[in-house]
DNA sequence: GGGTCAAAAATTGTATACAATGAGAAGGAA
DNA sequence: TTCCTTCTCATTGTATACAATTTTTGACCC
């Protein structure tokens, strides 16, 4: 059977990806019901793999059951938006205040230290001419390396887990923030605090650590502010459709 | 179908109900594979709902994947139980401090502060006389309470998730404190800590509800430490056996 | 005795069938 | 029209069958 021949992925994993695909191009409205029929057509497999699909993308917070069986889209308010970012600054505020605390080792410090080395590379030039692909990876990295920071598997589990919800990914806005000069600086800011947390976490300066962290999470609330107000950025942002106005 | 039908509940969730009883039971050694075919032989159900079952409770952390296929009782660290516990303290001290920042109803208010007048009574008399299932029921309640106070679903969710985890639970290690009277006086502290809580959302001192909340959850990871030195207490605490030594 | 290889057994992943429930349409009464 | 009732159809939850792959057993060789 296929269990990961070649680059055939199992089929729930394909089924997973593909309803997730599918969510995020915006295919079903929030509130919609998803057919398990309807979606092991469209993706062609059958309903089993689909349906596991759909219990796991219900953990990620993606779906909801619907209590007479079933699931359908989840519905998001703004307010939760609001709640997973501020959520994920705690989380990450969290990994680096105890990464801070317990100390961490040069070789680590010494990766995220070139990471953030890159991240100034990106920025510094004009803003007009930054590397949008390049940053948005190295901005990856980055938070991967400060979620792993403090070596806890909880913690890192838990990170991925808020960051898994569309918006509360710090990279959610960055389409927005590239493609709209305004938002450019904020860029530059953020970049600060990243060098700011790294520093406190070096130095062993929990506290500080960690409402850095929590700031830098709180960038993307303005962000998420903003661009609530202009209904045509709000296709910039992966999943915010899903948000009930 | 048996979806609901009276006192039958859905099979999948009878499936995980009995699975994860089996799991705290002792059943299983940590790290065993879980046979599904054992599985539903042993609780007379089909393999499919025991499936079902299988991937929530990995999802809650319970039970982890092996690569190659199948479930497989999942090992904890000490490291993790205290990260967890550090976790639990962090998010219920969020709670808190939305909770305080963006204030309460006075309903919300007068709710919680019943449970902790009933906690009062049942900490005032003399250690010896204490009423453990009424104490156990009441702190569920309060702790409960304070993870819905900030209003938030988001942030609810993730402490449920997180205290989901046995040995991360409020309560957990309720039963070696009443058993063992040196273990008592944390109760009394314990309830200090909860007053002073509420007093701190009221008064809308977000900082200090926030680190009172987080020292709370410290007195577990007190308890842990003791518990972990003493053979005979670890029996007392649910799932610690799933702890590798 | 230990290690390697091969065959057998066990176990999973997936597809499909079926019964029971829920949702929705059609139709009638007010 | 609007509301209620009934009937039909669609959809889910569950069981089971089957193929593929792991894992284990056992034999053989060094």
């Amino acid at each position: 059977m296929s269990r990961q021949s070649e680059k055939s992925l199992s089929q729930t994993l394909r089924a997973a990806l593909g309803v997730r695909d599918l969510l995020y191009s915006g295919t079903f409205r929030p509130g919609e019901r998803l057919s398990e029929i309807a979606l092991s057509d469209r993706l062609g497999l059958s309903r089993t793999p689909i349906r596991a699909a759909l219990a796991r993308l219900e953990q990620e917070g993606l779906v909801e059951v619907i209590p007479s069986g079933g699931y359908a889209v989840r519905t998001f308010s703004e307010a939760d938006i609001i709640d997973a970012i501020e959520l994920r600054g705690v989380l990450e505020g969290t990994a680096a205040r105890l990464a801070a605390e317990r100390g961490i080792s040069d070789d680590y410090l010494n990766a995220i230290s070139n990471t953030l080395r890159e991240l100034d590379e990106i920025v510094a030039p004009p803003v007009a001419e930054l590397d949008f692909e390049r940053y948005h990876e190295c901005n990856a990295v980055f938070h991967d390396q400060l979620r792993n920071l403090s070596g806890s598997t909880i913690i890192r589990q838990e990170i991925e887990r808020v960051t898994n919800m569309p918006f509360a990914d710090p990279s959610a806005f960055l389409k927005a923030q590239v493609d709209f000069p305004e938002f450019r600086a904020s860029l530059q800011v953020g970049q600060e605090h990243h060098r700011a947390i790294i520093d406190a976490v070096a130095k062993r300066e929990g506290a500080r650590a960690e409402a850095l962290a929590r700031e830098h999470a709180r960038l993307a609330k303005r962000n998420l502010d903003y661009v609530m107000k202009n209904q045509i950025l709000k296709d910039s942002v992966p999943g915010l459709f899903l948000v009930a106005v």
